[in-house]
DNA sequence: ATCTGGTTTTGACATCGATCAAATCTGCAT
DNA sequence: ATGCAGATTTGATCGATGTCAAAACCAGAT
């Protein structure tokens, strides 16, 4: 099931490096953090921690995916963010709070980087260059979480899938095709929807030339998109 | 209209050096960091920035309230945040981007004070105490907007107006009044509603024992709200 | 106390999206 | 190829919330 080791294949070693997390930083820093780290390999839906933990670890995606939700009272769980590789979640604890705000599970088969939280905080204090990497990743982090809101409330469900089609569309008009690197399940969680709502919106977007056969949704026109 | 200055009131000045951003610095880098600092006020519903705008500030509320919001294709207007006393905005861009996001503007008379980007950004690499103020402020500032995202998305109205109150309630079950600190307006946009929405959430709650009379909210059993 | 402009509430209605159940499809294992 | 389990789509329905219009309310100015 759980699996915890210290080695890292050369594809995730390269989704780690990039991350704002590290990526920026320098021989020194970069081996202070790399010996706060371990990796940790879950099967799907393994629960990662739990609302209300003591937040002893944040964590970086590097294959995979993962899930942070949270549940209403009647047991309901609404998705906050889908995690994919590269993305960093719970740093926003360091200094935040010493415990989890919500539920994070794995949404396949998962290999996650495991920070230390108390160790990357005191680190962040002494090396300037920590500090700066910390302050890049919530703020990108900070953004993306607004724009989820806007999101959410200035648009509807066939707005959102067209936005995230457009996202990962090349940028000129044409037609154009992408496969989705996971389930369509995770995808309406990402965009707020129950997994009918995005069945549906898929659908209303047919009228606008969308062609969507298991993961691969052919686009005809991309600019046609835009305008809806 | 616009009226810019170096002068603070006592009261502005105590809500300035309660923000994150300030509230743990030094001497020096409080200095420091105030030479960066004007004073801005502005009378309601003035533009603060514009979405698109270069972003050469970012901005503390000292009085008053700020919108955050976006418009869709239509002109509809959302609220992305409302800006209380002693909360931040725009600092995300320190690292995250050249450009304003979305449009901000006063939702009262207010006082603002106004931060160079360009100068705290040099400052937060000099000084380790201002970068961490700088990841503090960040991360309450991730943390409170992953909670609006939750809230949207796992609340109904009447649900999310009950949680509002129950946050400006004291801590035991009994009866309890509050007041608002602004028009219902504003209130709405913070919790994704429209103004509408929002009264008839309000009507709703009556039946849990909830009294509005203009802004004087009355709780007859804090415990009874809990369990909307 | 009264007027007045803006805010809030109420009503009627349309729409969107959630939910539940059933049918269909898909990919994987045999 | 065949069968199965899980994923997705479709259908039917319901509830929640946005929208528009009108009435009621409120607060500050006269």
């Amino acid at each position: 099931m759980m699996n915890s080791n210290f080695k890292l294949s050369n594809r995730d070693r390269a989704v780690l490096m990039k991350t704002p997390f590290l990526t920026s930083l320098s021989g020194n820093s970069l081996v202070r953090m790399m010996s706060n780290m371990s990796v940790v390999s879950l099967t799907n839906r393994k629960s990662i921690f739990r609302e209300g933990e003591n937040a002893d670890a944040f964590y970086c995606v590097l294959s995979g995916y993962v899930r942070l939700y949270q549940l209403n009272r009647d047991g309901r769980e609404a998705d906050i963010r889908i995690c994919s590789p590269g993305d960093t979640f719970a740093e926003c604890l360091l200094y935040g709070g010493t415990k989890y705000r919500y539920h994070a599970q794995t949404a396949e088969a998962t290999t996650l980087a495991r920070f230390d939280m108390q160790a990357v905080r005191d680190l962040a204090e002494q090396e300037r260059d920590i500090a700066k990497a910390v302050i890049t990743s919530l703020s990108k982090h900070l953004m993306t979480t607004m724009d989820c809101v806007a999101n959410d409330r200035l648009h509807t469900a066939p707005q959102r899938v067209a936005n995230y089609i457009l996202t990962r569309c090349p940028v000129d008009g044409g037609p154009a095709s992408i496969r989705l690197p996971f389930q369509k399940n995770l995808l309406a969680g990402m965009l707020g929807l129950a997994p009918e709502a995005l069945s549906r919106a898929f659908s209303t977007l047919r009228r606008t030339g969308v062609t969507v056969r298991g993961r691969v949704i052919q686009v005809g026109d991309v600019q046609a998109l835009r305008e809806i």
